[in-house]
DNA sequence: CAAGAATCCTGTCAGC
DNA sequence: TGCTGACAGGATTCTT
């Protein structure tokens, strides 16, 4: 499911193929997004010309010369698929379709529809309810030990939670949370308001590490992620912990007392940690 | 107010 | 082989 890096990379490869280009045909195949897609969406699109992108937390803008911007989110299963011009076969879940003056053609394609696309003035972004209350961006310059620790201050819930909600921080998923942990040497069930001081000056550039490394990598994935290029298989998954239960952990390489990295549940979504290192 | 559960959805996979 | 059920996870909404 696409994080952080994901949506950086879907982007990238978004503006490189549509930035500069204007849009001569947008279709709404489903609206029956997470929430009911805007009626007028495709029409304010066709016809549009692109003049660039932005990504906030796990959303995708893409401005409009028109002074409008889509708000694009991915959900859990959301990918984007372009395609070169020339005869295309539409896919299945395919909701969402565009295509350039160039002839090229950008599906969003998303089977369980937890995805979202909304429309709105460029000069309203910031106040728009999905990415008004969104935490600061854990690669901007707002994202330091300090403020994250005020931001945990009186939490007591576990910082895997508090790392899982926006709010505090915009960006991180699942997979994300337990491998920035796992370099941080933290505890999943640690309570939240404990991460200060030393642990937060720790946690702080190992979450910065993981996202700046898997962004590098082209992002990475679950299962059925496609790059925006249109490109199958690099789906070279390097993380350390997530999906690993039982397997060695690389903190303890030959440690008789680690047990390998351990899997438990939290809030109803898995956790991977090495119990031995991270406290 | 905060924390956790339930919820939306469908592809995938384990187990019978 | 085919069916069933558990599971995956983002973010809101509901419940406690």
């Amino acid at each position: 499911m696409p994080e952080l890096p994901e949506v950086e990379t879907v982007m990238r490869g978004l503006a490189a193929r549509l930035q500069g280009r204007r849009i001569v045909r947008a279709t709404m195949n489903r609206a029956d997004l997470r929430w009911p897609v805007p009626p007028g969406l495709a029409a304010t699109l066709t016809g549009a010309c692109v003049t660039s992108f932005a990504r906030r937390g796990k959303y995708i803008l893409m401005r409009l010369a028109s002074g409008d911007s889509l708000l694009l989110h991915l959900g859990m299963s959301g990918r984007m698929v372009i395609t070169p011009p020339g005869p295309a076969l539409p896919a299945l879940h395919e909701h969402f379709v565009l295509q350039t003056d160039d002839d090229w053609r950008i599906a969003l394609i998303d089977p369980r529809r937890f995805g979202s696309l909304d429309m709105l003035p460029t000069s309203e972004e910031a106040s728009h309810p999905l990415l008004a209350s969104l935490g600061p961006e854990p690669l901007g310059p707002d994202f330091t030990a300090a403020k994250l620790s005020a931001a945990l201050a009186g939490r007591r819930t576990p910082i895997k939670a508090a790392l899982l909600d926006q709010r505090v921080v915009a960006g991180l998923g699942n997979i994300y949370v337990c491998e920035a942990l796992f370099r941080a040497r933290l505890s999943p069930r640690r309570l939240a308001a404990t991460v200060a001081g030393a642990r937060a000056a720790r946690l702080v550039p190992a979450i910065v590490a993981t996202l700046t490394e898997a962004i590098a990598a082209g992002g990475s994935s679950l299962r059925d992620y496609v790059q925006p290029s249109g490109e199958l298989g690099y789906f070279q998954h390097a993380w350390k912990v997530y999906g690993r239960a039982g397997i060695d952990c690389e903190h303890c390489p030959g440690a008789p007392a680690c047990a390998g990295i351990s899997r438990i549940v939290q809030s109803g979504r898995s956790s991977f940690f090495c119990a031995r290192t991270q406290r």
